[in-house]
DNA sequence: AACTGTGAAGCCATTCACAGCT
DNA sequence: AGCTGTGAATGGCTTCACAGTT
């Protein structure tokens, strides 16, 4: 109901590699979410890197501050071009620019954020998403007492005001963050007002249009997910 | 590097089915995260079937309102054991009592929640835990100015209380949320109090013994997650 | 000598398809 | 007839292993 058949499209007409890549941002053919999930932690891993000032790094050293395999960070990497150089390693800063420009975060992105109950003011509060390229910009309530008040020098505003929001402030992406009865309807509103994607804090699986992307953040799924190691018998850790 | 080789023992001498199977519990076997995940899923979802009053569900309704394939559930669920009736479906309120006794959420978990800026705040503020099993019975913070005050009912306390109450309260989760730069040296004072899992909000990979359970939950990584989709030229969205 | 990039192999997860209950 | 439980087939992700580059 929501993990639709892909289009399946035909695409990535593949011409052959060129040595040191021209810039960022190179072929691209539907690429799994858990190397993009992966690219994320090379890209925060690097970022370390770079403000302590190394040059550059090898796929294992890579591998072993993630807890992966070096051949896993040399395909996932490969995936989007040639980013390193055969006997030396991968330039850091060059890395993280490459990296950001395949989240497009290269650029900051306005983020609006749905329900400003105390997780919405906690995000809101949170000043580590600039550094990463994401701005919350703007807060949305439907709660005639939260409305107008400002947290983390964001002032709520009424739904309503939404759609002219996404489009003066070209905003892409949205926080869900309200009560889960009003989660499917407020999802609907934030589809319609133009938003491209939610990431959805709400305890409930939204239906939304098939071009619309949402990352569900179950934080009660999360702690379930902890007491089941805990309580099994044998199996595997998780990582980190 | 994590997902240790798994023994891959031999087991499972297969006793031909009871018909509804005497308790929850039975047979296990390095199950995968993907499959441990979903099972919450299938909870939720149930516990709100339950809720609505529905006595019975069939694999393909749980799978359309999750977005999976109706053989997946049932796959799923098998790994654990034969909770369904054949030519009926999957008793409601059974289900859950199981799915709960594999979780160990039948019983109540006392959670620990170390870090109490605003998102350790929000957290203690959010009365929805208890109904997934969980409750945040202690904080603790290393700032003077936050000990002794009281956030969701629970009083902060200085880290050096941690190990007592661990043992006091039976903790065996911990929430971290603390500052990047703390995040390493907190997590050892964690293991060293004897929890045996961490929720970790730290945009920071922790280095824990073999035996800790950690789930990471970085919130920019989701963000850029979904920058990348919106980004993407081409290629699937997300579910849910 | 060090290290990347990448086909091929291996492994794991999902889907298929159907036997077996109700 | 409806629906589960589960081997077998399929498909996708990860690891291996090595050619290629600095």
């Amino acid at each position: 109901m929501s993990g639709e058949a892909i289009p399946g499209g035909r695409r990535h007409a593949r011409h052959h590699a060129k040595p040191p890549a021209p810039i960022a941002q190179p072929r691209r053919a539907s690429i799994s979410p858990l190397t993009v999930k992966r690219l994320s932690l090379y890209l925060r891993c690097l970022e370390q890197l770079a403000e302590d000032g190394r040059a550059t790094v090898s796929s294992q050293q890579l591998a072993d501050a993630l807890g992966l395999t070096a051949a896993q960070v040399r395909k996932d990497l490969g995936y989007f071009g040639q980013f390193g150089r055969r006997g030396v390693g991968y330039h850091v800063d060059d890395l993280v620019r490459r990296l950001r420009g395949i989240f497009g975060t290269d650029e900051v992105w306005n983020v609006a954020v749905v329900g400003v109950g105390s997780l919405g003011r906690a995000l809101l509060g949170y000043k580590g998403f600039l550094k990463k390229g994401f701005r919350l910009a703007a807060a949305f309530d439907s709660a005639p007492g939260k409305i107008g008040r400002t947290f983390g020098g964001v002032t709520v505003r009424a739904m309503a005001h939404l759609p002219s929001a996404v489009k003066r402030q070209r905003l892409r992406l949205a926080i869900l963050a309200v009560p889960v009865e009003a989660a499917q309807e407020v999802a609907d509103a934030i589809c319609d007002a133009g938003i491209k994607a939610i990431l959805n804090f709400v305890p409930a699986t939204l239906t939304v249009a098939e071009d619309i992307a949402v990352i569900p953040v179950d934080l009660a799924v999360q702690l379930e997910q902890l007491s089941y190691l805990v309580n099994a018998p044998a199996g595997g850790r998780r990582a980190r």
